[in-house]
DNA sequence: AGCACGCCGACT
DNA sequence: GTCGGCGTGCTC
């Protein structure tokens, strides 16, 4: 055997099994490198996949190796940096490293195949096939499609009739579009420049890049003819141009010059420094609404850009994209990029390559945009890091922040979390001097802070238990509606809308597919609707248990609210939003838009009105119900009402306009409203540090959950008993493991579209023993019962 | 994840 | 006797 190129490669098609390095022979690809995309034969079928390249030597190979089919273009490679990113991933996030590469890596490039059958020998085909318009599956025969079924295609596979073959459909429409620019270096003859002078200078004016042709007829009022002619005297060139999908509309508008006060330039000035020394730095930068963090955010980015560096820009929430841009896009023009799980495929791809080479280097976004391939990365931000939205819920289970931590380190760039009510683990790493603590504790404008009143529910619910909005808020909205002021009201998630009860026996319809109860429809009559898996039956009339006819609808839906505050306001205009009314594209940017511009009175909807939207009449903020979120299963439950309820409280009073909120609850006296009520998140933060201390939560432990699902509930409880046998086993063994294990339990949904799910929560000390472990277990088991069952780690997961 | 190989039930 | 069920194991 001779030496040969040989690339270690990792197939893109996730499977515990096959996620390492497989050696192919890739001589001739003298361009292939660690991060290179190729596709190889991999397995026994007669397709070949996606791979990702680890590493690239020069050996005689011990075994017969296949070989490398094709390397794809660089453009499509990942960077050196992503590259280690996706090892860091694997073990942080216990995913698979196809899993975390095809994160990284824009969604078009991914494996995207059909199969095609071709017929042998059409005689013998039409003989032999039956046909059935039913089918799964097509067959090309000279140009009329046969739709036959799967096992039909199998037979007549086996009869030597037909051929599977598959076809990658990796092409990508990009955008383009004619366009005309001069041909470099040449001398234009004077009797041609005076007849197109005009065309030729505004050619000449778009320089390398030229001019849409049709852009070029619209402005000069002309057809195409002309350009044809200096086309074919070799004047100007025309060519296809690639097409910005990205939606800056181009209209410059003026920037603001920001100006900081003493406060804020201190905070600035300290990331400034690290940025210039290009030092890896973490700061929390902590500052009650309205202290201008946003400002020393776009300083921090207008220092990072001075040094020919680039920016991620992260916000938790596709609805506060737009917003975002249009600030940034005002101050940075075309070099701002949007990246968040919206975009259309192909803007997806767009977006990515833009940034790879160079030419975006604000790039805003959601989650995923910490992934951008940004060459030089100066910063990272995270703002208003405490938003949950950070962390994925699916595999890859990772944090943003996690990733934006590695991702500055390797790239001497500094992290920036900005919030008015940090995450209680963030702010007690800044406490402890791992993260830069930067303080803005003023309001820079004068506004003071809403006057925050709490309203005890209670003895509006003996009178009627199914009110939702009592005297006290109703006035002050009667209120604002008689001067004109606005009024946002906040109502908890959708999943505490109305349901249907029986008073006899206290059943509550429940979905068949998923152990929720039905959520009572009211705008399509009566319709109960399973706001998991979308399943709908028709409302009993009588209960379907105990035949009783006394049946109760109650909740605290939207819909109720609205329905109630029409009723005691019928001239108010009312938007409302929620999941259900945000349904379609843009529509919460409609909706945000329209209430900013005061075309309704009132803006009545879930958390999603909670969230960073500035309205500056917006006087009266009320909280419906503010107790449903104290009561979540969650160690963060006191935390995410401590800041749910200050950002809405903090909704009021933006503008001119002193503003005021009231919180309606049946607990009064609890210590997180109070908290709230002052917009106290130091107060707010002792407490609950003290509380996770002695309760051991997080900061001072890790938590790992181990998911289990599966249709097969006997399966899934095998596999729990097992599993729990397994685990003090090792514990038996190295008793220096102190994990404290809390399960089997059922999941919050214990039954989604029909499949059963289980988990098991543990608390632990993070080191290299327990990671081991925990990956270890999660082997055993998904080769166990991978055909049963689906398992995986969730590290500090959100237990709701 | 796919896919082939291989060992046991109910049909021509 | 054989077709086909899915348990088991492999993929450079």
């Amino acid at each position: 055997m001779s030496e040969h190129l040989v690339a270690g490669v990792v197939p893109l098609r996730s499977a515990r099994a096959t996620d390492r390095a497989f050696d192919y022979i890739c001589d001739g690809f003298d361009l292939i490198k660690p991060g290179s995309i190729v596709k190889i034969p991999f397995g026994t079928s007669e397709s070949n996949v996606y791979g990702l390249v680890l590493t690239v030597e020069k050996r005689e190979p011990e075994m017969t190796l296949k070989s490398v089919d094709e390397l794809l273009d660089d453009s499509f490679s990942l960077p050196e940096e992503l590259l280690g990113l996706c090892s860091y991933m694997r073990k942080q996030c216990f995913c698979t490293l196809s899993d975390a590469a095809r994160t990284l890596l824009p969604s078009g490039i991914r494996l995207k195949t059909k199969i095609v059958y071709t017929v042998c020998d059409p005689e013998a085909f039409m003989n032999s096939a039956q046909t059935c318009p039913d089918g799964e599956v097509e067959v090309d025969l000279e140009d009329s499609l046969y739709r036959i079924s799967e096992k039909e295609a199998a037979r007549l596979i086996k009869a030597g009739l037909l051929t599977k073959t598959v076809r990658f459909l990796d092409s990508v429409n990009e955008k383009t579009v004619l366009a005309a620019r001069l041909v470099s270096g040449i001398v234009i003859p004077d009797k041609t420049a005076a007849k197109y002078a005009d065309l030729i200078s505004l050619v000449g004016s778009a320089g390398e890049d030229g001019i849409a042709v049709s852009e070029v007829c619209s402005k000069l009022g002309i057809s195409r003819s002309p350009i044809k002619t200096l086309f074919s005297q070799g004047v100007i060139e025309v060519f296809e141009k690639k097409i910005d999908r990205s939606f800056f509309s181009g209209d410059a508008l003026p920037d603001d010059e920001i100006e900081l006060n003493d406060e804020q330039n201190k905070a600035f000035s300290e990331i400034a420094d690290s940025v210039n020394e290009k030092k890896a730095d973490a700061f929390m930068l902590y500052g009650v609404t309205g202290s201008g963090k946003t400002k020393v955010l776009i300083k921090t980015i207008d220092e990072v850009l001075k040094s020919g560096r680039s920016v991620i820009y992260l916000v938790p929430e596709i609805s506060l994209t737009s917003q975002s841009y249009r600030l940034l896009s005002k101050r940075y023009k075309e070099n701002v990029c949007v990246i968040h799980s919206g975009l259309s495929e192909g803007e997806r791809i767009d977006a990515w390559f833009a940034v790879k080479n160079g030419s975006k280097k604000v790039v805003l976004g959601t989650r995923s945009a910490v992934f951008a391939p940004c060459p030089g990365l100066g910063a990272i931000i995270l703002d208003e890091e405490h938003d949950q939205s950070f962390k994925s819920d699916s595999s890859p289970r990772y944090h943003a922040r996690d990733i934006a931590r590695y991702r500055c380190a390797k790239n001497n760039a500094v992290m920036i979390l900005s919030s008015a009510t940090p995450d209680v683990e963030s702010f007690y790493k800044a406490k402890c001097a791992k993260y830069k603590l930067l303080t803005l504790p003023h309001r820079y404008s004068s506004a003071p802070l809403p006057e925050v009143k709490i309203v005890d529910l209670r003895p509006t619910l003996r009178e009627d238990p199914e009110r939702l909005i009592g005297p006290e808020l109703e006035s002050q909205i009667e209120l604002n509606l008689e001067n004109g002021e606005q009024t946002i009201l906040f109502v908890d998630r959708r999943g505490y809308n109305k349901f249907v009860s029986c008073i006899e026996c206290a059943n509550v319809p429940v979905c068949p597919n998923c152990s929720v109860s039905l959520t009572l429809h009211s705008q399509n009559g009566r319709t109960l609707v399973c706001h998991y898996c979308g399943h709908r039956e028709p409302a009993p009339k009588v209960c379907p248990k105990c035949g009783s006819t006394h049946l109760m609808y109650h909740g605290y839906g939207s819909q109720k609210a609205e329905e109630e505050i029409k009723k005691a306001f019928p001239d108010a205009r009312i938007l409302r939003m929620d999941a259900d009314s945000v349904s379609q594209k843009n529509s919460h940017e409609k909706l945000l838009g329209a209430f900013r511009n005061r075309e309704a009175d009132i803006l009545l909807g879930t958390q999603m009105v909670a969230k960073g939207h500035d309205f500056p009449f917006v006087t009266l903020v009320g909280v419906v119900m503010a107790d449903t979120s104290l009561y979540m299963s969650d160690y963060r439950a006191y935390e995410h009402s401590f800041s749910l309820l200050t950002q809405v409280i903090g909704r009021a009073g933006r503008g001119e306009l002193p503003g005021r909120a009231y919180i309606q609850t049946l607990n009064p006296y609890h210590e997180v409203l109070r908290l709230c009520t002052g917009q106290d998140y130091l107060g707010f933060y002792e407490n609950e540090i003290a509380l996770r201390k002695a309760l051991v939560y997080p900061p001072f432990c890790s938590v790992c959950l181990f998911g289990f699902s599966g249709e097969d509930e006997s399966v899934l409880d095998e596999a729990m008993k097992d599993f729990s046998q397994t685990l003090s086993g090792e514990l038996k063994k190295d008793p220096s493991l102190k994990l404290i294990v809390y399960g089997p339990m059922d999941a919050p949904i214990y039954r989604l579209n029909g499949v059963y799910r289980k988990r098991f929560v543990i608390k632990y000390r993070q080191s290299k023993e327990t990671s081991s472990l925990f990956s270890k277990l999660l082997g055993e088991f998904d080769k166990k019962y991978r055909q049963k069952l689906k398992i995986y780690i969730d590290i500090n997961p959100s237990l709701i």
